[in-house]
RNA sequence: GGGCGGGUAGCUCAGUUGGGAGAGCAUCGGCCUUACAAGCCGAGGGUCACAGGUUCAAGCCCUGUUCCGCCUACCA
């Protein structure tokens, strides 16, 4: 492969889009169905069909991506199985805003014509989602893409319900469920968001049937009194024991109904009261069965008043509610109006406020099928992490409630459940029957509402791989490695999969279920928006790139804290991406003329070089440690350190004379060698968080073939020969550094130029010290711009004319003739010894401790030993430097 | 009402067998040093929310207080 310059800054665009195309040309996101490598396996969270990326998706898929690239390179056969979920009430949604817009209502169409119409509309745009994740540069296996409303999964859908209604967890009745009248359908538990709102406690007197007087009740929905049926008072309420009557008329309606006595009643509550409204109200409902009370419903679906509502006919619920405050203070039964906050459920869908409503519906019976789906992760059979979330799961299926799955919508599987004509009789099955099984009559209606999305979703893990079918890749890839997921759609989804998953495959459906944050804005809001505070991560991308932005969320991917994103920080992380394009581009000027990556010869090493080979392959084995425990912000943070302040601030810096070096052809080869090394590295390790930048270098770099993807992952194998040689070789390096450091501060606080030349002399009675600084002077006079370093035992003279730094356990005298100002200096040195004592202060304190060194462990007790040697030699030297500048100084 | 998470530098946040308080950004000072000014070199900045406790030792463990966020719930 030939070389070819780089630019001279990174541009994404192009980069991005050839890359991308070569990958899925070259089927590299392609899993095997049968293969001897070990198998990985995600299946992506669905996203809606209607929706567009929003940021959410963004981290949730740059996260499965970075997973899914790095077990690639590790070698593994990996799975990514992605696809679209059908969203049933929020794609009629849309559709049926479409379809208003031209002046038409999806009854006029008729239920045929509409799923055509949204058949069509998918087509068309619903596959905007999936064009972004590309965009995202989401290594999914697209060939396999999934829609839950496929035959496939479709027939997994009947299959699974006509089981689960064979096994007698599935049933049909009349209960409440939360009516959204926007959507015309029922909504299960989940669907229904709870906000806190400022509302109204109505106090309305109910007179008795017989005597004087009434009682009086009080509600927060004055509408639904037109369908009381009773009132209710708790059993030992005294203040009510005796009454002058057993029944009160229903005002506005003047209607008899009883007087019943049920401990729900909350004594303490308004003043003890209580209307039942068993039609529109979850526990009236409950208190209704146990009275025999009748329910009158007086709210239709749609939200407006029945023919049960008397004169409120025709009213909306809430026109109705004022209409009946206004009746009832007319007559003089309205006692009082006090403000009271509460909570008001409201469809997640269209945020219309909900209603409870009495409808036949159907039901899935939970508590058999979550009980498997505890067990799993209290044996460990699943993680959930960070563990925290498994509080909360456990949490919300100890008090799972039954689930109901029937919506009255168009767009959706229908149930697959027959009415027969003649006889009455319910027949579910996996087709339309021909006959009656019952009485043979043919004249069979198919229920006409369809199930719950979540349904087909919670099927997800084993239906996209073919189920109810054996398939070979369910053999290969399920239970599937890990899941994902936004603990928003912990119950939603992750309990359900659970559930479903243990019953119809006899195994979980993941091994780990890792939940990730959400991504909020900068000033920790949610996205949203009716807010306006959204950041589209598509225009992200398009003003920083990919990479970068993947860059971005990785390294805020810490677990259990919510990210905060703004777009300064992923303009940080660009900083990033083009540095690294910035690092290649010197090391590409080194290698071009076709470097072929011989391998290392160790005989030629130089201390930077062994120095970043033995970081290199620690900060390799990091990144994989943090990975592999899903600690992406450490794995990203562990990458860019090294890249940035080891390879490009030191290593590179330290590497240039050799390899300009014309002169010393081996030390150049030999660092020629150690720069492709570590840069391969680095891509690779780069990789899944950035694999176009990573793509991009590597088809340049010489001795690399065919694409990134194809590669190796780095062992974090050392080079070197042993970890001993890396020992020495990050001592020796340190010591040079931190000499180069102390005369770099010096220059900066003595206000030296830049391109002033110093003369340096270390003092160390450590003759390792010293020789140590002699062979390797060439880097400290070169990186800290010096005319010469000298060594010599700490007894020998010492210039008066000289600013004194330390650096390991040498004295450094940094020459300064006719620069120096001694007050200045004398600052200086005062404020780094008032340093140094406070911390030798602590230490000694805690030597001088009987209890220290009596309780505390033997290897702590060393270690605070040797940093207080350390110290106070520092100590003696600064204060034998101070003692002479005081002199100069005259003080 | 119940539960969970959080409060660490100006900002955003890391920080687990309890033993040296850190990063990025921002700020200040100095540099066009032949990969990079989207850069390089250096510096300043902290009562780890508050109060107690356990411990030789607490940002970390325990108790209480307070503030913020989220989830959940059938007091109408």
């Amino acid at each position: 492969m030939s070389t070819k310059m780089l630019d001279k800054g990174y541009e994404p665009q192009a980069v991005e889009r050839k890359w991308y195309a070569y990958w899925e040309k070259e089927g590299l996101f392609a899993a095997k169905d049968q293969d001897p490598a070990p198998a990985y396996s995600i299946v992506i969270p669905p996203p809606n069909v209607t929706g567009v990326l929003h940021m959410g998706h963004a981290l949730n898929n740059t996260l499965q991506d970075i997973l899914c690239r790095y077990r690639r390179l590790k070698g593994d056969n990996v799975l990514w199985m992605p696809g679209t979920d059908h969203a049933g009430i929020a794609t009629q949604n849309v559709v049926e805003r479409q379809l208003a817009a031209k002046g038409i209502d999806r009854h006029q169409l008729g239920r045929e014509q509409f799923i055509e119409a949204v058949w069509k509309w998918r087509a068309e745009s619903g596959s905007a989602i999936i064009n972004q994740l590309k965009a995202l540069g989401a290594s999914c296996d697209w060939q396999r893409e999934r829609f839950t409303m496929d035959e496939g999964l479709s027939k997994a859908v009947r299959t699974v319900f006509v089981k689960l209604y064979e096994e007698g967890l599935i049933y049909r009745g009349l209960y409440i469920t939360n009516w959204c009248p926007r959507c015309r359908t029922a909504l299960s538990d989940l669907e229904v968001e709870h906000e806190e709102l400022d509302g109204h406690l109505y106090h309305i007197q109910y007179p008795f049937s017989q005597g004087q007087g009434g009682v009086v009740v009080a509600t927060t929905r004055p509408e639904t009194m037109l369908g009381d049926t009773a009132v209710a008072i708790h059993p030992e309420d005294e203040r009510y024991a005796a009454l002058p009557a057993q029944s009160v008329i229903l005002p506005l309606m003047n209607r008899e109904i009883p007087i019943i006595r049920d401990p729900y009643v909350e004594r303490a509550f308004g003043t003890g009261v209580l209307k039942v409204t068993p039609a529109h109200d979850p526990n009236d409902f409950e208190i209704g069965k146990r009275h025999n009370l009748p329910s009158i419903k007086v709210i239709n679906d749609d939200g407006t008043m029945s023919d049960e509502a008397g004169g409120f006919k025709g009213l909306d619920r809430f026109e109705c509610r004022k209409a009946a405050v206004k009746a009832l203070e007319e007559k003089g039964l309205l006692v009082k109006i006090d403000p009271h906050k509460h909570g008001v459920g409201h469809c997640y869908r269209c945020k219309n406020i909900v209603e409870p409503n009495l409808s036949q519906q159907w039901f899935v019976k939970t508590k058999p099928l979550a009980e498997p789906a505890i067990e799993a992760v209290q044996s460990g059979k699943t993680r959930i992490i960070p563990e925290a979330w498994a509080k909360t799961y456990y949490e919300w299926m100890f008090n799972i409630r039954d689930w109901c799955i029937s919506r009255q919508i168009w767009w959706g599987h229908q149930i697959p459940a027959w009415t027969c004509g003649a006889c009455n009789e319910l027949m579910v099955a996996m087709e339309a029957p021909a006959k009656c099984a019952k009485c043979g009559g043919t004249n069979l209606t198919q229920e006409t509402d369809v199930l719950d999305t979540w349904f087909s979703s919670a099927l997800w893990p084993f239906s996209t791989m073919g189920w109810p079918d054996q398939t070979a890749l369910l053999k290969t890839f399920y239970p599937t490695s890990v899941l994902v997921t936004g603990f928003d759609i912990l119950f939603f989804w992750v309990a359900r999969m659970m559930m479903m998953g243990l019953h119809f495959m006899g195994d979980v459906p993941f091994n780990d279920v890792y939940v990730h944050a959400l991504v909020r804005d900068e000033e920790g809001k949610k996205m949203s928006k009716s807010k306006g505070n959204v950041i589209d991560p598509l225009n992200v991308i398009d003003a920083y790139g990919t990479d970068a932005f993947r860059y971005t969320l990785a390294a805020f991917a810490a677990q259990g804290r919510d990210i905060k994103l703004s777009e300064k920080r992923v303009e940080g992380y660009r900083h990033f991406i083009n540095k690294l394009w910035n690092a290649a581009r010197f090391a590409l000027m080194h290698l071009e003329q076709g470097y072929d990556g011989t391998p290392i010869d160790a005989a030629q090493l130089s201390l930077p070089d062994r120095w970043i080979l033995s970081r290199l392959a620690k900060m390799t084995r990091q990144v994989s440690l943090a990975l592999e425990e899903y600690k992406f912000n450490e794995a990203a943070g562990a990458a860019y350190q090294f890249v940035w302040h080891e390879f490009c601030d030191w290593y590179v810096e330290a590497a240039k004379p050799a390899l300009y070096d014309e002169n010393r052809p081996q030390a150049r080869d030999a660092s020629r060698q150690v720069l492709w090394t570590v840069l391969r590295d680095i891509l690779l390790v780069l990789h899944p968080f950035a694999p176009f930048v990573t793509e991009e270098i590597w088809d340049k770099l010489p001795g690399t073939q065919g694409s990134i993807m194809r590669a190796t992952f780095p062992e974090g194998k050392a080079y070197l020969a042993d970890s001993s040689a890396m020992t020495q070789a990050e001592s020796q390096m340190d010591l040079v550094m931190a000499a180069i450091t102390a005369v770099r501060t010096i220059r900066g606080e003595m206000n030296i130029s830049p391109a002033a030349k110093l003369q340096v002399t270390a003092l160390s009675a450590n003759e390792e010290t010293r020789r140590a600084l002699d062979q390797h002077k060439e880097i400290i006079i070169n990186l800290a711009r010096l005319e010469s370093l000298a060594t010599a035992d700490a007894q020998a003279q010492r210039s008066p004319t000289a600013a004194t730094a330390i650096a390991g356990d040498a004295t450094l005298l940094v020459e300064l003739k006719g620069v120096i100002d001694f007050t200045q200096e004398l600052q200086r040195l005062e404020k780094e010894m008032a340093k140094l004592n406070k911390d030798l202060t602590a230490i000694n304190n805690k030597l001088n401790n009987d209890s220290f060194l009596g309780k505390a462990p033997a290897d702590v007790v060393a270690e605070v030993r040797e940093k207080q040697t350390v110290l106070s030699e520092k100590q003696e030297k600064l204060s034998v430097t101070l003692a002479r500048v005081r002199g100069f100084a005259g003080k």
